[in-house]
DNA sequence: TAGGTTTGTTTCAAACTTGAACCAAGCCCG
DNA sequence: CGGGCTTGGTTCAAGTTTGAAACAAACCTA
C-alpha cells in the first residue's frame, strides 16, 4: 500500500503543533528549574501526590497518572526522596509495592512553587487562547490521548475487562 | 498580587494536553527508534535538511527552525555524522560558521523511514481529529509558538530590528 | 587598528531518559 | 504444596539533554 502523506494542512498542523509543545515544554521547565529547582515531570509527581488520598500514590499508580514508564519514575522519586520531598513506604498489602508519600516539606515546596507555575502557564498557553480554544484543546488533546491509551501494552482484546483494575493505594 | 489560579476547564484542558503530548512524542519516538534507529528530533534534523536549499544549512538556522539550542543541536550532529548521515562542512564567508549538509545515505535512510513515521503520525494524531480540529490545532499551535519565540532570548526593545537577520546559508 | 563586545559553535560535567535485564513477591493450577 | 507465569519495582549501561564556560572569528568604535 503506498502512503497517504500529509496534507499540507496537516503538515502545517503538525509542525506547528511540534514547534509549540517544545517551546512550551521548554518555557515550563526553565521557570521551574529556575524557581523551584526542578523539572516540570518532578513538580508534576509532587503534584499529583498532593492530590491524592493521603498524599501517597503507589509507583505504579503514579506512573500511570503521568504517563511515564516506572523506571523514569523511579529515578525521579529517588531524587526527590534525597531532597526530602517526598518518602518511599513499603506496602502492607503488597510486599511488592512501595509508596511514594508526600513530605511536609514536599508540600511547602510545591506550594511555594505553584503561583509562578500557573502564571508561567497562563501567560504562554492559555492568555493566548480563547475560551472556545481552550475547550477545543482539551478535546483534540483527549481524542490523542485516548488514542494512545487504548493501545499501550495491548490488552489483547480477549482480556477479562474486571481484572485491569490497578492495585490498591493501600492507604 | 495573588495568583490567578486556574479555572477547572483550564485544568482539565491543562492536564489533557500534557498528557497527549508526552504521549504522543513517546509513541512518535519508540517509533522511529524501531524502525529508523533515532528518535524523533534526529530525523527532524534530517528532514529539515532535505528540505533547505541543496540540503544544507547552518547550525543556527537549523536550531532554529527546530526550536532546539544550539548545544543540542551540536550533540544530535555529531552523532548524526558518525552515522554517515549528514557531513559538516566549512563556512566559506563566515569563518567561525559549520554547515550541515546532508549525506546521500543520510538522504535514503530519510526516505526509508518516512513512510512509516507518516503513517504513525497519521494514525495517532490525524486519523483520531476532524478536518476542523486539524485547522483548531493549527491556530491554537501558532498562538502558543508566536508567543513563546518573541520572548526567547528578549531582543531588548530597543534593538535595532534590520540587523536581527540570520546569517547567509552560505549557499 | 587595537581593544571590547557580540555572534557561532563546541565542550564539559551533571542531570535525566531509555530499554533491557533482573529480583522479588503474588498468583495459578495441577 | 511446587513449579511456572505475571506483576511491581529497581538497576544498569548507553544515550540524550542542559546550562554554563570556553573559544574563535567578526564587528564595532574610538
Amino acid at each position: 500500500m503506498t502512503t497517504r502523506w500529509l496534507t499540507p494542512e496537516e503538515q502545517r498542523a503538525w509542525r506547528a503543533y511540534v514547534a509549540a509543545s517544545l517551546l512550551l515544554e521548554d518555557a515550563i521547565d526553565r521557570q521551574l528549574q529556575q524557581d523551584a529547582g526542578m523539572p516540570h515531570l518532578y513538580y508534576s509527581i509532587l503534584s499529583v501526590l498532593s492530590e491524592s488520598p493521603e498524599r501517597r500514590l503507589r509507583m505504579t499508580d503514579l506512573a500511570e497518572r503521568l504517563k511515564i514508564t516506572r523506571s523514569r519514575l523511579t529515578y525521579a522519586v529517588t531524587r526527590l526522596e534525597k531532597d526530602g520531598l517526598l518518602r518511599r513506604e513499603a506496602c502492607r498489602y503488597d510486599k511488592r509495592g512501595s509508596i511514594a508519600a508526600l513530605t511536609d516539606e514536599g508540600f511547602a515546596v510545591l506550594e511555594r512553587a505553584a503561583p509562578g507555575h500557573v502564571d508561567t502557564v497562563r501567560s504562554f498557553l492559555f492568555d493566548r487562547l480563547s475560551e472556545e480554544q481552550v475547550g477545543q484543546l482539551e478535546e483534540i488533546s483527549a481524542a490523542i490521548a485516548q488514542g494512545l491509551q487504548e493501545d499501550g501494552t495491548r490488552p489483547a482484546a480477549d482480556d477479562v475487562p474486571w481484572r485491569r483494575r490497578s492495585s490498591p493505594t493501600c492507604s
